[in-house]
DNA sequence: TGGCGATTAGGGGATTACCCCTAGAATCTC
DNA sequence: GAGATTCTAGGGGTAATCCCCTAATCGCCA
């Protein structure tokens, strides 16, 4: 049996989510709460299997709930649920703790798929979500390419000297790993200080890492 | 009509796919290929709608293709087909211009529906895939987490300087912007390499950008 | 209320990075 | 094979960083 708690500010929506479930054999909805003080105050009391929480509650947001249940009950599973599919909400919730994000606009079948998979230890995410969520990977992806067509292109040798330089390595400790002259060192790296427009070694390693310029 | 090219290695597979594709009424198989260096060569002929694309093509990869095409054919489409379901190879192609990443054990049905998915302007990724790629994005911001606890707290004044740093500016600069003397901005830098445990400015910055130190 | 970390500040010196300049040799490219 | 780029290297100087030390003041908290 299925020990389900649910979290959300509206009645109407938790009372739908309870008869759905309390029609099914190995399922009980044995805690229904409407703000995030709520959850937390209950779960001292009650130990569900499972928290369908709303990302969106007042006052303590679903993120925050997730949080403190990951760190305080990491046995209890939660299945985050919203009303938005935004980027941004699915991996701060993922982040912190949630075993699987579903929509409001989810049907009962999927509810019910998306519950079974979590408590037998799985993740669950609606095909929504994920392509959401890699329409966005592919997004971010692509920006990062664009915004490196601005830095022009970096020599094989000075992406030797550029990545020593990332690990810590002085200009000497450089020259003598490549076995050339300190000074072509530091040829290098003001070659590179123009071409990636840095004004000093911390720009150099920001502009590199930005840039993912050595993973390349 | 969409017109198809596939590449593979695997003749026995090739002919597989070119036997599904052409029973479709909206479908022809308009050229094979055997190796990325065919591909590139035939897309000086040939104008597919869609590129069947195995990554792991001998000699020049499937990922350096989509690369190509990308920059070259950016109206061609590429479904990205692997043996593997590894979650590097399927960013890294993201990464390159494909629009769906399917396996090769995929069925005939599925296979149908990412080409035509995608010939519309969409996006696909087999469910086995999005599965991997959600929970390694998941097991990453474990990770991050976890990693971030090997390091001391960076106090409010010193997060300050640091960002100054990052952002190049000398100390110098650091000290007239915060108010505070030279000398004092250089006792919070050599407090920052040993809480960091870095050696100078570079692993300064690298060691703040890997740990997302100034993002609380 | 004593201790601890954070913030402030300094002296003095060693090392490193940055800048301006030139310039030959190797390598790639058209 | 000519031209561009890259790799190499140096002289000479200034600015910045890093290191070792001390030390006063402040706030917090056990």
């Amino acid at each position: 049996m299925i020990n389900i708690m649910v979290a959300d500010d509206h009645t109407m929506f938790v009372d739908g989510i309870d008869s759905i479930l309390n029609k099914e054999d190995d399922m009980q909805v044995i805690c229904k709460c409407y703000t995030g003080e709520e959850v937390l105050k209950q779960l001292k009391v009650v130990q569900p299997d499972i928290i369908l929480l709303d990302i969106n509650l007042p006052g303590i947001t679903g993120i925050e709930v997730s949080k403190t249940v990951l760190a305080e009950y990491p046995e209890v599973k939660i299945l985050a649920i919203s009303m938005f599919n935004e980027e941004s909400f699915v991996t701060e919730i993922l982040n912190n703790g949630a075993q699987g994000y579903i929509l409001k606009n989810t049907g009962r079948k999927e509810l019910l798929d998306a519950i079974r998979t979590i408590c037998g230890g799985k993740t669950y995410f609606s095909k929504d979500v994920t392509n959401t969520i890699m329409k966005s990977l592919m997004k971010k992806r692509m920006e990062s390419k664009g915004s490196t067509k601005l830095i022009p292109k970096v020599s094989r040798r000075e992406k030797e000297v550029l990545k020593l330089i990332v690990e810590e390595f002085t200009t000497q400790e450089i020259a003598k790993e490549l076995f050339i002259s300190l000074k072509t060192v530091e040829s290098h790296r003001s070659s590179l200080l123009n071409k990636l427009n840095a004004r000093n070694t911390a720009g150099l390693v920001r502009i590199t890492m930005e840039n993912k310029i050595l993973e390349n």
